[in-house]
DNA sequence: CCCAACATGTAAACGGTTACATGATTAC
DNA sequence: GTAATCATGTAACCGTTTACATGTTGGG
């Protein structure tokens, strides 16, 4: 998903700053889906702008910086609504510890259950940052969401709680016999 | 994880031509980490030959077009034990899917719906296509991915199959009379 | 005193995809 | 006959990140 739509989509909530939008998006419930930085937000909303499809108005506050209010147009909407029931892309999900985690036995001992670990720790929090932030809202599409990601949020976590001991010290290989431990790879 | 990265990690199995690197990625566990195509693999390859990480032999085949098989030398297989043990990105989730969800609201009546069989479809598949790859595999931490990966599976196919009637066209909103319907998804 | 939060914006660099080029073989 | 599989490679393009530039206010 393009930072361009997810800026539009943001927008059909509310009128907003793209330093809000980037809060948004790393914050809160569009964390699941994109993201993306000021580098690419404030491209977006200036093209937009020229676009027709937001409109901006300049508010100056004093203490703080000038700030860009945008909001939606009626071909903005139209645009997003079109957009929206394009066929969605399919999920990617990049997965750096699941990478590791492959490749375990490459790792020095007591590694693996330190990254589970954390991954837990990871988990708990991100799982709490998306409850407290959609809680609020009444909208059938965001507690969908909400359900859909704390049921996988809590699976993941049972999973890693349940699992962590194969990877504690007492049960690493122990190639005590002279055996090579560099060669044992043969997969299969 | 970067397409060098991975790789590295798919050589430390055994040797592959690039072709083969690229249908791992696509059809086998490295699906749930990565994704590559032919334009990052290739150029990848060809530059850790020539730092020396990874060693390649030329096949010549008849009927079919020559082969680079690739295998990794004593500095790639360092070189990837290093780069494991460095501090794991974190996940990264992107979902069309999640996205266009956010918006029910505005989609028309009946569109959420075929979505998510979509959805329940393409997460079957999925399930047991990594469920195939794994399974011949005796490795923990193939094991250890292959169970996390079809815990979450599961736990998604199950709560779009309890939560699809939400957005059946018999519960749709029909706002005739600017009554709200608030009843209770509450996904406790 | 410095750092975080507020606020916007640009240019260069990067990693990756898409499309193209080439070409034999096998299966439908 | 035509599509898929095998097999490699390059160049153009694209969206995004990173780093930089600028400036104020408030809290630790």
């Amino acid at each position: 998903m393009d930072v361009r739509t997810v800026c539009l989509g943001i927008l059909t909530i509310g009128e907003a700053t793209g330093y809000e939008i980037k809060k948004m998006i790393e914050e809160g419930a569009f964390n699941l889906c994109v993201e993306a930085s000021f580098g690419s937000i404030y491209p977006a909303l200036s093209k937009l702008t020229d676009e027709g499809f937001v409109a901006c108005r300049q508010e100056t506050q004093d203490g703080r910086p000038d700030r860009k209010v945008y909001s939606l147009t009626d071909e903005g909407r139209d645009l997003f609504k079109e957009l929206l029931v394009q066929p969605p892309g399919e999920d990617k999900h990049k997965s750096d510890f699941m990478f590791v985690s492959l490749f375990s036995a490459l790792l020095p001992p007591g590694h693996m259950a330190d990254l589970i670990d954390q991954r837990i720790d990871w988990l708990k929090r991100e799982k709490e940052m998306i409850n407290d932030v959609i809680e609020e809202t009444d909208q059938k599409g965001a507690q969908f969401v909400q359900g859909y990601s704390q049921a996988l949020f809590e699976t993941a976590i049972r999973y890693l709680e349940d699992n962590r001991k194969l990877f504690e010290a007492g049960s690493e290989p122990a190639a005590r016999n002279g055996v090579s431990r560099e060669h044992g790879m043969a997969a299969s």
